[in-house]
DNA sequence: GACTAAGCGAGACGGTACGTCGCGTCTTAAA
DNA sequence: TTTAAGACGCGACGTACCGTCTCGCTTAGTC
């Protein structure tokens, strides 16, 4: 299954798909740096890109599709901590980029409303966020109870919530500072609560 | 009944008023009930109070302000954990009673990217609900430190967040259900994390 | 129910209304005028009256509704042709004022297939137009009858019917031209098909 | 039925474009019955036929001009009334086949506003329609001539336009039925205007 | 019997207008 | 003075079709 010569058999006909829809993600993204997901807008989006609304709508069902289009892209594209042979420095290198994520561009928190009440976009974000950094701290927690730092029965599911949880309070509701100094405690705080012994 | 001289002296703005808000306040909440944050609106509102919108706009800036006073009003509504004289027991209480709370008629989720958003909301949520949270928590862990139940050091705002944290996250993305078992595990994972000693 | 001192009851508050429906009606015209009645277009309308699309679609139910109050509008504005004591005479200035009338600004050529296909519209101008040219030919041959030009049976609707479906056949299908010889053709023809005798 | 070498010789063109026209056709006459021709899309052509959208704009150039050659193919359809020997007899044909064509489907209704409004399609109505039924008319009036039973200077023009102005006033305008009573009538009128002596 | 050009299906695209919703402002008359 | 009533300008929604525009595939008709 290596790429040989021919390696272009997805370019069905035109790059005129690939083309409007990098137009409309890159209007996008602008759009919501410069004013926030509530400034989103479909025909905002369409003005700035130069596509015909028709088309957005072609691809997305409506604004909030298309801001979770935006949102998992950026999400997603982080991948999972390697194994770094600590697990204390693990968790921490999670948390920070976790913090890091979700802080940008404000995406989050103009969404977490749609995202907590549309039955579709629940199910998308899990899918491909929730699951996903689950596994990613479930990766690490298997290395810590392996090296005999964690508890064997230590549940992932809780020791995420733990370590991401603080994060959105903070982000959504406290507005206290997502930076190095929580991490840190955060991190602490769910070494102690799962520590082997 | 006609309005003499003598008044009650008491009776400071006119009842008018105060009927009014009452009809708004109710209709709010049956719409909040029926259709979610998302489906509150102040013309449905005007509509079924039988009040008029500028009637409404005179007392509450826009929608979301309209919204935060019914979330406040019922989040507000309940009060510290009184001395139980069981750290543990005390955490618990604290656990399932914020569960229940945002867990109701769906008002957090649809309202929390207006929270984390709006300068205005957020001040308002932030004093009139995370600090008061966060006083009830303190009083409870300064309990269980004179108990010598947990540690001295124990830094009030993270606990606090470890213990609520994992509640929104399960609310508002993992859609994991909140209930005993879970309030269990957060609360014996955060008396594990600050236990003295 | 003379009209005494007190005479605007019906003046409720304010003028707005009417000042934002005179500025609609105008626009209205003047479009139709330039760009006949398929260049009529809410948008257009509210552009150039200044007025709100909500505000238009608050007083008609479409486009249609709209194109038909001016159609109603304009041809209403006539009236029944005097005694003028001949009654070929009268009969010609009936055709000659419809003549006149249906081909103003081209609104009838625009507006017939709607008024031919929605029954709302059909019911519309049959009561507000065919049924009062109707009874304006009626009362013309009454007088025709009554001085012994016209046979006592004759059909007061078939006879409106020849006098104006020619001019209609010519304005929609055949192009020929609506004037003043055309009008005495289809008045003699009419005198001679009903002549008393 | 393998296709051989000796194929028609007049097949000219390729088969294809014919199988293609033809279910265009079908497509267009049925979507006419089924929902008038407001309903009448070039999308909807395309899905019911199974035919591209651009295979139809191939042919013709838009929406009215392929309604108006359904238009065309039914009426040009029918006959001139031969000679019957009874002038008033011919005519009644005429009025009654008139009447039967138009009320088919209500294309004319559906049409009659883009053919007095369109030059293009003004002519192409007046020449494929108006002009054949106006020499039909005048082959019957001539002859009725002949036989001494209309008078010689009868204007055939308006003669026609008396004879069919009435069935497109009540299609169009009155909603009066078109019937063998009614076409008696306006034959009867007819006569009488244009009779000889 | 193979080659080549026309015809075709598919469908993306920019665009215009639709009719709707709810906003927050404003004006008036009655209480 | 406060209210109910409701008209208004406004911005955006998501939809329906329009007519245009590549694309490659199919299919005759010619060599």
């Amino acid at each position: 299954m290596t790429e040989t010569a021919n390696d272009q058999p997805a370019k069905r006909h035109s790059g005129r798909r690939e083309r409007s829809e990098k137009a409309i993600l890159e209007a996008t993204r602008e759009l919501i740096a410069e004013r926030g997901v509530g400034g989103l807008t479909i025909e905002g989006v369409a003005a700035r890109s130069g596509v015909a609304k028709t088309t957005i709508y072609r691809r997305w069902r409506d604004r909030d599709e298309l801001a979770l289009a935006i949102l998992i892209d950026m999400t997603a594209a982080v991948n999972a901590p390697p194994d770094l042979g600590d697990t204390r420095r693990e968790l921490l290198t999670f948390v920070k980029t976790a913090s890091r994520i979700i802080k940008a561009d404000r995406i989050v928190q103009g969404l977490v409303s749609e995202i907590a009440t549309e039955p579709h976009l629940s199910r998308a974000y899990r899918e491909r966020i929730v699951d996903v950094r689950l596994a990613e701290v479930k990766s690490a927690i298997d290395r810590g109870i392996a090296r005999g730092d964690l508890r064997p029965d230590t549940d992932v599911r809780v020791a995420h919530e733990l370590l991401v949880g603080p994060l959105f309070y903070r982000l959504l509701f406290s507005g206290a500072p997502l930076n190095k100094a929580h991490a840190d405690q955060v991190v602490d705080a769910v070494m102690r609560a799962f520590a082997a012994r």
